[in-house]
DNA sequence: AAAGTCATGTAAAGCGTTACATGATTAT
DNA sequence: ATAATCATGTAACGCTTTACATGACTTT
């Protein structure tokens, strides 16, 4: 599939780059649906650079430290535009270890459930606080009126992370629901009225 | 993480099975949020066996043809349960490539855009089906009142299933409603009355 | 001075997929 | 008979993470 080789096409097709460049963008604003160590985006730079996908100027940063500027070429632009337009087929769901653990929910006890949950809650608010003061950041500080601008795809992903979290949010509540009141009828039963 | 070797492990605790009978479970039941093929199941139940996890009973299957029943040991139960109740952190956010390419939204014509998204609704809508159907099927089928029932945990992972997909679903449907609209704009701009 | 960030790489190990390989049993 | 499914494995390759490695520049 070769995804990460367009990921970097098409970031450095926004505009040109380092690696330490991508890296930033890799784990910083990428975060929520693709990223990278920077182990593996040097090589891949080589890599598109031996193919004739991008080339680099190394400049001068101070006194001896050297970095280089990745361009995208013509056959690099070409490459990226083809996977770009090609229609795939649904991904297979993403893994997720919560949710393989909520699968064996019957081996946990009740308060054990209710530990588990909860705290996935709170990492998960957390999360999408953190999502939304990016998108109020987004709205005051970028034009994203108009959808061929950058900022137009920064805009529809976060918002899409933020329904992700908020629907992840929603299922957790549930649950704890579910099992406070199994739990509290749990302790009625032994403490009838 | 090894978390193959936990899933394993849980849906062995659960009932004993041969690797055959895992493969089906994870691509099956468990396909929502973890999978494996069969290359890299034999290869694990065969490094389990070795570090006491698990053991095997050959048993005849017709004439000629002989399967491998495993069951959990006790050392086993307690690693699977160990891994269990452990709180772990948040997870990277799963990768999507579908997100991606929505990033690179600027690179597509309006067009090309609303094509994509619709391929990807048309596709996701077809998976949300699915996913009520299984859940109309569990709920006529398996009792999920008690909490301590394995089919409870079938029953929250597919509900969480079923929210993912919605919620996908909402936000490609409000991408297509702006990109439109935006389109018409431009048409209209062209044409103005 | 020290800590933090900028900057670029390589090596080893782990995880996962695709392909190779074989053969028995069951349903049509 | 033929196709589908049951059943178990290995090999090669690709992707990703963790750890190893180095050194310059900037901020406190």
């Amino acid at each position: 599939m070769r995804t990460l080789k367009y990921a970097i096409l098409g970031l450095i097709n926004r505009e040109t780059m380092t690696g330490y460049d991508l890296m930033k963008v890799f784990n910083m604003e990428l975060v929520n649906f693709w990223y990278a160590k920077h182990s593996q985006i040097y090589p891949e730079l080589k890599k598109l650079t031996d193919e004739g996908m991008i080339t680099f100027e190394t400049l001068p940063e101070g006194d001896k430290l050297r970095k280089k500027i990745y361009s995208i070429t013509e056959k690099g632009k070409q490459d990226f535009q083809n996977w770009l337009l090609q229609q795939d087929l649904l991904e297979p769901t993403p893994k997720d270890i919560f949710r393989l653990k909520a699968y064996f929910i019957e081996s946990m006890s009740n308060e054990e459930i209710l530990a588990h949950f909860y705290y996935q809650l709170e990492q998960r608010q957390e999360k999408l606080s953190k999502l939304q003061t990016n998108m109020e950041i987004l709205l005051a500080t970028k034009d994203i009126s108009t959808i061929q601008s950058p900022e137009y795809g920064d805009y529809i992903v976060l918002k899409s992370a933020i329904k992700r979290e908020k629907s992840y949010i929603e299922w957790l509540g549930e649950c704890i629901e579910e099992v406070a009141t199994n739990t509290r009828i749990f302790v009625d039963e032994r403490r009838p009225l």
